[in-house]
DNA sequence: CTGAAAGCGCTTACAG
DNA sequence: CTGAAAGCGCTTACAG
């Protein structure tokens, strides 16, 4: 059996008050107690039960994150990123994927009340817009400490990369290139900045918008990116559109795009440059290998970790919501060339 | 204030041992009486407490997962599925990532013991053979109910695809397209069982196995597998090794070695056949497109869960370990053509 | 500095 | 059928 604390008091001969003061280092204990304590709970491998703690501390040590997926390289890497960093703070991580069923949304909110947990980070719900913001508002009302990596609301903390300007910098880039027929798959799961972007670094440059290249998406899932960019890019051509340059709102998008001008006879870089998003790791490996823009994953995750615990331990100090903004860098590989 | 057991049972004028006899579904309790109570839960919108349920019942309904890292899909994948299948089950997945750090190790058992999760799957630890076999051990000492996605230990029930046939599968289908000199390159993370099928295979054709073209690993980790296959493939080529055919053990490893020789002036599969192991996504989104073996990775977790609820629900059962071992499915795609 | 006692929010015999 | 009481394993005032 498992032993408690009045086993290690027995063993140590002190009561079950003492022991507990040893586990929390209260510095009243006297050396020679706080040893023979030690040693008690040493030799029976004693470790505290994390229910009764909770009970009377109200503190779970436990953070919910809500993810659309573990099977996408971005979210788990950025989960297990977190996982780490709470861990190493103490604190457990408890990832609830919603796989973009609408139908997850309610369990995962009773679960994540019913655990009781100490504060909760958003990732993304990937439930389509309504519903994303319709739980992130129920997370806002219910109180609980939160950090999310996109502002759905203004209650709400945030932290993402800066999505429009890092955007802005891959069309200045194709621009640069000398492309000027420029085409955008985005996917309203990716969030509107990158296709905002896109068309702000157009309109800087003076060339009109052409809607016919703009595909803003509505229904894709995560599992499916790649499917979608083939798709998409593949209708875009039989449509007849014409662009040399074409801007995916992620890598998976872009890969699935480069199949499919592959499989249209075209060759990526020479006849269509395309460009990514998030610089995930087959970016680098693909061929050809993709230009794309690296999402600051470790800051993210740091950044999220640490405002987070700061609200959940020092309560006291007043929290602002507020929109934190992180650099992003544009990363040129094969994929994209000059205009010919 | 979150209410409490105490709320409902004024609001509903009924004691608190009537509102845990609704909560838990006794029959007891009498129709009117439980609508009462209904209607009060509804009204206060009461969740029952965690923590105060676990320290009666002795379960917390959590299962701790260990898993080498989650910035990788296959495990992402399958640490998702397995979170999806527990929550319909009224389980939480506790993921804890070890990424290949052994200090993580003895954390780990700490977190999941003073948690009290009612079962543990190990996927795998990727801390290197030895500290994989002590932590399983650790646990299996503990007592706890345990699955595993690989037989560590005799006392374990494990849970894995039929890797050895597969692999064999995988070498009979190249000499079955001329191949004759076969490299592979492996690593001591995905097992021997892939090297031991290799050698089977050529051993029925009676093809002598040339120890100059066989790669097994030992150091590389779970974030640079695709660098690992390039250089290995590279040195390969470079110390003159003559293959025509060569089979890795995983698909990252299987793309780093197709950008190797490619960068070495070698077409895949014109001048090379290369085959992966695990169908990731990007197998069948690269180019070429990969040959590989696809990973039953819902039966695996279904299978898993199955398992381990049964074990945890129905402690009277006779519990004796096993390895449960599915089949697996050679996908053919584009890397690997007939023998010139 | 140490210990006896109350209490966290539940469930479970046991009386009635 | 319903309720009063004990108890799960801790922490925290409070006495001493």
């Amino acid at each position: 059996m498992k032993y408690t604390i009045k086993d290690v008091a027995k063993e140590a001969n002190v009561s079950i008050a003492t022991v507990s003061n040893v586990i929390n280092g209260k510095s009243v204990v006297k050396k020679d107690t706080r040893e023979k304590v030690m040693r008690a709970i040493e030799k029976l491998n004693y470790i505290p039960d994390q229910a009764a703690r909770t009970m009377i501390n109200r503190r779970t040590n436990t953070i919910g994150m809500v993810v659309p997926t573990l099977s996408n390289e971005f979210w788990g890497a950025l989960a297990g990123n977190i996982q780490r960093q709470l861990m190493k703070k103490g604190y457990t991580l408890l990832i609830l994927t919603t796989e973009s069923d609408p139908m997850v949304g309610s369990v995962m909110l009773n679960t994540l009340r019913e655990r009781n947990v100490d504060g909760v980070i958003i990732a993304s719900l990937g439930l389509g817009r309504d519903n994303d913001i319709k739980y992130s508002q129920d997370l806002i009302e219910w109180g609980i400490p939160l950090v999310s990596f996109h502002p759905f609301d203004k209650r709400l903390t945030a932290v993402w990369g800066d999505y429009m300007a890092s955007s802005m910098e891959v069309v200045d880039h194709l621009i640069g290139l000398g492309h000027s027929r420029i085409a955008y798959i985005g996917s309203f799961l990716s969030g509107i900045e990158r296709e905002l972007g896109y068309r702000n670094s157009l309109m800087l440059h003076k060339i009109p918008a052409d809607e016919r290249l703009i595909v803003s998406g509505q229904n894709e899932s995560f599992e499916l990116f790649s499917q979608y960019g083939y798709d998409c890019t593949r209708k875009l051509c039989l449509d007849g559109a014409e662009f040399s340059a074409l801007f995916c709102s992620n890598d998976l998008i872009a890969i699935g795009a480069i199949k499919a001008l592959e499989d249209l006879g075209m060759n990526v870089p020479a006849d269509k440059a395309v460009v990514g998003f998030d610089d995930i790791s087959m970016a680098a490996l693909y061929r050809p290998s993709l230009t794309t823009v690296r999402q600051p994953i470790a800051e993210m995750a740091g950044s999220a970790v640490h405002i987070l615990l700061e609200r959940i331990e020092r309560p006291d100090v007043p929290h602002f919501p507020r929109t934190v903004t992180l650099p992003m860098k544009l990363v040129i590989r094969q994929s994209c060339g000059a205009s010919k």
